[in-house]
RNA sequence: GGGUGAUUAGCUCAUUUGGCUAGAGCGCCUCAUUGACGUUGAGGAGGUGAGAGGUUCGAAUCCUCUAUCGCCCACCA
């Protein structure tokens, strides 16, 4: 075996991918009990982002333990055909050629963005590999396959049936550039400065004028009357009158209605049930008309032609200059409201009047808040609970309606001959049908995404055909971004225990995003996007995950550290150099089988490895990733190469070795699959995959040996601490007196100092600097010059060692202590007292030597 | 307007039912070294845990208030 001096990833990496793939090992091994994560799926027409890489490292962690522990496993891939999302940079394209979306049928757009989309459906997919994600991917799912669209179907079929599904002229929020319609949730709400500006109706013999106040003064063409609380005693005698409005020669009445506010603006309220919900609301209580100002192109209709025509914002400052001209105005005060965005091009959103499918949520919603409060399903972190809880029981009437070609078609036909006879009809590719001699039109409208997103865990595991996968439904765990928790979480919560009368997953993991290195959102405007491709092609996939996991708790939001991906790629490198250390020690062919420990360290490095496999098995079942990532990076760098190995070169016992590496070998190989896997393939006496290797298991070992090296350690630590400390760049003496541990272990004890002194001997006649670690007697041999030189450093230590000693007997002189606190930590208290005791006293001793020589 | 998270070492962050001397990575300082690894080794410095008060034998952790920053939700014209 020859490897090189430093791990180059690049150079494995995709061998060792190829290798796992055309074996077939990330296929579910039918054997054991299933285990799935359903890898959400990722825009196939785009790109991974950082969030991506953050989501495979921790998903596929997950896999590949729970793989080699035996698990019949499934990491499911997929692919989003991302409705609005692609549809947005299709019509971006569609824009360079000059044409618009006007200029195609449904069918054309459909078939020339599933082009587009197909022409970048590999990258994403390559990039997963990339990342050492274990997926099985013959059982990809893109969101518009056939079986996707069916159930999708189905499920509409069932809700609507059940009378959950409604089509109705309702408020919906409409972005006029992209010309379709949003779910609530879409929407970006931002608070801004506004005025309020006050506009004079007069009464209709001109003797009196009520006053409204708005923030939308343009809408008022289309007002049709105005309300005020039936109490105002303002205006309680105007109310049943008509007053005129101004600009448009049209009368309207004056309403009374609970919901004015009379402390609010001038307590009057212009009613406009086309472009306001609430107006809307009114407007159905007293049966009022809508008339329509403002028309999905976002331009003025249906007003006096001055008017017509005008962008919102334009028509409003005419309206107010035309108000202004006609002494309409009564004035204005800024306020801060907010203001709804379109969260892709920050349009305002315009409050429209449009006919659209909405789901009845309530229900649904419901039974996701009962299954949440009996704690059946699990959310880490925990708090986001209560953000869903009160999110479902506020929740919406779901518009499912979208106006863009790019989407699963919504499988309804209205019959031509009366508007609200409508059909459900999975023939969508024709325009019109023809049923028991009535000819019925199809909707145009395409679902929104998440509608069929929301049914995925159960669409890809083909549970509701009782398929192969459909043992993996529900899957374990839900990883996902905390920002997708309502979007998306919460509609597979509903629509998977409406469908499937199951929870779609047992736990929620929710992470946090992952921010630029100071804590600021990545953005493409801002120019700080981190790319995961670049981390991993200049520090290594295993680098970028480890890296990526360090120090990230559930659903905190953090910043990006390269450090802790460099630290990463060092922990590759010092994994691939302990290897080759290692294998250089080997006899040829050398076959590994359970440890025979000899040596104390060989003691202790087993019970050191038992505790790792331990907590990395607690601290993973918990969703602690980074915690156990830390347990790993420790294990193999400060136990087995700072202390094992460095023992093993005086020590050298094969058996115990090589299982060492073999358990750091696969205890790590969740974390860092690639170079694991790579140096696992070296080692001439296994045929199978690493990944596919079983989790290492505890083995036995002698505590008390154990506990000897852990004094041992103790003791070379001291030394290494005092050399640095003395005086001068001589080296010194070691003496011990009547010590067994350093006597039976010298040629170990020589390696480990070795640089720090000139030579250890026995002696019989101490002299010189006393060490002052537990149960010691050993001396560095130097004169009493020296240690007059060294006897501020000595005072320094004894003063630390009073100080601590003072607390630690304050603490055990408390009685309360002594009753309440629990008699384990009591007794651990007291024998820290007894050590630091000895330390002083055998510091203090040095101290009088000092003193008695000078 | 309503929630919610954060504030810990120079930087980025851990610390899960309150309990070892509050940890890690990177950075910093000293020293070392030609064969496992400089993507190294040994040692070290650095924190009154935002501020104030409270509960407790014991608080970064629980409670109250204050300050600053962030995020989410939200049909008050």
């Amino acid at each position: 075996m020859n490897l090189p001096k430093t791990y180059q990833p690049d150079q494995y990496e995709p061998n060792i991918y190829g290798l796992w793939e055309t074996s077939n090992s990330f296929r579910p091994s039918g054997v054991g009990e299933p285990y799935s994560i359903i890898l959400p799926p990722p825009n196939a027409n785009g790109n991974l982002h950082i969030g991506h890489g953050l989501t495979v490292a921790l998903q596929d962690t997950l896999v590949r333990w729970q793989r080699m522990k035996g698990k019949d496993t499934l990491y499911l891939p997929g692919a989003d055909h991302a409705g609005f999302e692609t549809w947005v940079v299709y019509e971006k394209e569609l824009q360079k050629q000059g044409k618009s979306r006007f200029d195609f049928s449904r069918e054309q757009l459909y078939s020339k963005v599933w082009d587009f989309v197909d022409k970048q459906r590999g990258n994403m997919e390559l990039q997963l590999r990339a990342l050492g994600a274990s997926l099985s991917w013959e059982h990809m799912v893109f969101t518009l396959d056939e079986k996707v669209v069916q159930t999708t179907y189905n499920t509409f079929k069932q809700l609507w049936d059940k009378g959950l599904i409604y089509r109705g002229e309702k408020m919906v929020n409409y972005c006029t550039t992209h010309q379709t319609g949003f779910a609530d949730i879409e929407i970006n709400h931002k608070n801004e400065k506004s005025k309020l500006w006050k506009i004079a109706y007069p009464s209709l013999d001109k003797v009196t004028e009520i006053i409204v106040a708005t923030t939308r003064p343009e809408t008022m063409l289309g007002d049709v009357a105005v309300a005020v609380h039936p109490d105002d005693e303002r205006y309680k005698h105007l109310i049943g009158t008509t007053v005129q409005l101004p600009l448009a020669d049209r009368e309207i009445p004056v309403i009374a209605d609970e919901y004015v506010d009379p402390n609010f603006g001038t307590g009057a309220v212009k009613i406009t049930p086309a472009h306001d919900p609430n107006d809307f609301e009114i407007g159905e209580r007293h049966n009022l008309p809508r008339i329509q100002v403002i028309g999905f192109d976002g331009k003025m209709t249906n007003v006096p032609s001055q008017f017509a025509g005008l962008e919102v914002l334009d028509a409003r400052k005419r309206i107010l200059a035309a108000l202004e001209a006609a002494d309409f105005r009564r004035g204005e005060e800024t306020l801060e409201n907010s203001i709804a965005h379109c969260y892709k091009c920050n349009t305002i959103i315009q409050p429209l009047v449009k006919d659209q499918w909405f789901l009845k949520t309530q229900p649904l919603a419901k039974r996701v808040i009962d299954i949440i409060n009996s704690g059946e399903v699990k959310f880490y972190p925990e708090s986001r609970t209560k953000a869903l809880l009160y999110y479902l029981e506020n929740l919406r009437d779901w518009n499912l309606s979208r106006q863009i070609a790019w989407g699963i078609p919504i499988p309804a036909f209205q019959n031509t001959a009366d508007a609200n006879d409508w059909v459900f009809d999975t023939r969508v590719d024709q325009k019109s049908i023809e049923i028991d001699g009535k000819v019925y039109r199809r909707e145009e409208d395409t679902f929104d995404t998440w509608f069929s997103s929301g049914q995925w865990p159960f669409i890809t595991t083909d549970f509701l055909d009782g398929g192969e996968l459909s043992r993996f439904y529900p899957s374990n765990v839900m990883e996902t971004g905390h920002d997708i928790l309502y979007p998306w979480v919460s509609r597979m919560l509903m629509l998977g225990l409406e469908v499937t009368d199951k929870l779609p997953f047992k736990d929620v993991y929710l992470h946090g995003l992952v921010n630029d290195a100071h804590g600021k959102k990545m953005s493409k405007s801002k120019g700080n996007v981190i790319n995961p491709m670049d981390m991993v092609s200049k520090y290594g996939s295993d680098a970028f995950r480890m890296g990526i996991m360090a120090s990230r708790s559930a659903g905190q939001d953090q910043a990006f550290s390269e450090a802790k991906v460099i630290a990463g790629r060092n922990f590759c490198n010092k994994l691939w150099n302990t290897a080759r250390f290692i294998e250089s020690k080997l006899l040829d062919m050398y076959k590994s089988s359970e440890p025979t420990p000899i040596s104390l360290a060989d003691h202790w490095i087993i019970r050191e490895l038992n505790n790792s496999i331990k907590s990395i098995d607690e601290l993973l079942s918990q969703y602690r990733f980074a915690e156990a990532a830390e347990v790993v990076y420790h294990s193999l760098w400060d136990n087995l190469a700072d202390w094992y190995i460095e023992s093993s070169k005086a020590e050298l016992n094969h058996d115990v070795l090589v299982w060492a590496l073999d358990v750091t070998l696969r205890i790590s190989h969740p974390f860092a699959p690639f170079v694991t896997e790579t140096i696992w393939q070296t080692l001439p006496w296994y045929n199978e995959q690493l990944i596919i290797a079983d989790w290492p298991t505890h083995v036995n070992f002698d505590e008390i040996s154990a506990s000897q090296f852990d004094r041992l350690k103790n003791f070379i630590t001291e030394v290494r601490f005092v050399a640095n400390e003395l005086p001068g760049n001589e080296k010194y003496d070691l003496l011990y007196g009547n010590d067994s541990l350093i006597s039976e272990n010298l040629e170990l004890v020589k390696h480990l100092v070795g640089f720090y002194i000139k030579s250890i001997d026995h002696t019989d006649q101490p002299r010189g600097l006393r060490i002052a670690s537990e149960g010691r007697e050993v001396w560095f041999d130097i004169d009493k010059n020296t240690l007059n030189d060294h006897q501020s450093n000595l005072e320094v230590r004894l003063s630390k060692e009073h100080f601590r000693a003072k607390s630690l007997r304050k603490r055990l002189e408390n009685s309360s202590y002594i009753e309440k606190a629990p008699p384990q930590l009591v007794e651990e208290s007291q024998k820290e007292l007894r050590e630091i005791t000895e330390r002083i006293n055998k510091l203090q001793e040095e101290l009088k030597v000092i003193d008695s020589s000078n």
